[in-house]
DNA sequence: CTTCGATGCGAACACTGTACGCACAGCGGA
DNA sequence: TCCGCTGTGCGTACAGTGTTCGCATCGAAG
């Protein structure tokens, strides 16, 4: 790993010796420093991003990132906000706007299992004044909202996208500490099982519930997708209910 | 702020110069700590508890507190189960499911807003395999529902907690932004409006939204408060068609 | 050629969580 | 009375963190 530095430690520093700034290698922008920092969040999880590291991986100093991005936490906003724009919500006014709604919170719950690190900085963060992706999946959701005929739509998104997050937020979550576990999903829910069984013992209903579920062998992501749009549905009958007419 | 410990830096240490250790004071025990510490967390919010701190507070060593706590991880977990048990689940079997299941959620969120921090820990733990306190507050709610007859309890639990939790962690993450700006909410609310009109400006459907809901001068908390149990409302009402019978 | 603003970065500061090993208290047994 | 033993407190230290500061160097403009 020979990084190419402005001062390599040489005997003699002299303008002779040094090498070259940077020959090839892109530029240090803003733009890339959120790319980079997003792969790392991806692969590593949410605690094995530090700025030195960061900078390590873009053949720079740790440093040297401060000149593109004021704080840590103002890169954290901009990766939320470049993640945003992978959120796909269709245009409004199409006939089934329960369809539509479905596609955008699928979308926005892929994405958020896409980054698991995604919700947590959304739960820090408050998101209150975000970025331009941001606001531009909000302005989507509410013309889609509007154009269903909703009287306040923006009730209705929060209603809807409460629940996205929080289900969302529960799976990232369990999928953060299943990666952490080096094993697969489905392996790490059978080693789970017998202690998870064992402690539900000692409760009446819980014990039930593992009874009743915990038997067929189904893929969890299978049976994780299934209790999403199984709580979306309810959400969606129930926002039904309100609509005029 | 006269700290008594073993060895003060004597000029001549001696057995007769030396202190009685901690003559009065409560000895350092794991419930003192997950005490204390929840009450900093509730103070100053969750990056401001340190290991140092918590044992300076408690008139002891930052290592100290690794004799009754494995690693602060761990007394996250017990933070976390010890507010758990703040939640009110009623019992089950009363006539009107509704207005116990209304109760819990309530609970949960004014539990989560006293605590801002709860949501915040619940999202990297993952609320797996979780304390005596978590338990025993899932087993109420699967004994809720089961009495409120739904076949499959779980999965009515987590549509309504799906949202109970994504609802309070937004709120929970705006009412520490607004604590941190050191102004009460209605403050901060009037402050940050004229901004939020003005970025809100270039979307037709947000700057609509922003017209219809921000001119009334209410209270701010009730306004939250309001949304919801909205929400609330729509699960319920959703839930409750998947009733038998 | 000179000057200047933008950029990279080494060193340093004030922190963090935690491992290690020593000091000491109380205690049960000889 | 003395001897170990176990449990507890904690000073020191290590590796790491985010961030500031000032210096070195670049490309471009005058």
């Amino acid at each position: 790993m020979s990084r190419s530095k402005t001062t390599e430690k040489n005997p003699i520093p002299s303008v002779w010796t040094r090498e070259q700034r940077r020959p090839d290698q892109p530029a240090l922008s803003r733009d890339a420093i959120v790319r980079e920092a997003i792969a790392m969040l991806d692969a590593d999880g949410i605690e094995a991003l530090s700025m030195r590291k960061l900078g390590a991986r873009l053949n720079a100093g740790a440093t040297s990132l401060y000149r593109h991005v004021a704080t840590k936490d103002e890169l954290m906003e901009l990766a939320v906000d470049e993640v945003a724009a992978e959120i796909h919500v269709p245009p409004a006014g199409g006939p089934d706007w329960r369809a539509a709604v479905t596609e955008a919170a699928g979308s926005f719950r892929t994405t958020a299992l896409r980054h698991p690190w995604l919700t947590l900085v959304l739960g820090q963060a408050g998101l209150a004044y975000l970025g331009p992706n941001y606001m531009t999946f909000s302005e989507r959701l509410a013309a889609l909202f509007t154009a269903a005929g909703f009287p306040e739509p923006s009730r209705a998104i929060d209603a809807v996208f409460s629940y996205v997050i929080g289900m969302s937020t529960t799976e990232a979550a369990w999928l953060t500490t299943v990666a952490r576990s080096g094993e697969t999903e489905p392996e790490f829910v059978a080693r789970l099982l017998p202690t998870a069984r064992e402690v539900s013992a000692g409760y009446d209903h819980l014990a039930a519930a593992d009874a009743r579920t915990a038997d067929q062998a189904v893929d969890p992501a299978r049976i994780r997708d299934d209790k999403f749009t199984y709580g979306l549905e309810v959400v969606l009958d129930g926002l039904a209910l309100r609509l005029p007419e």
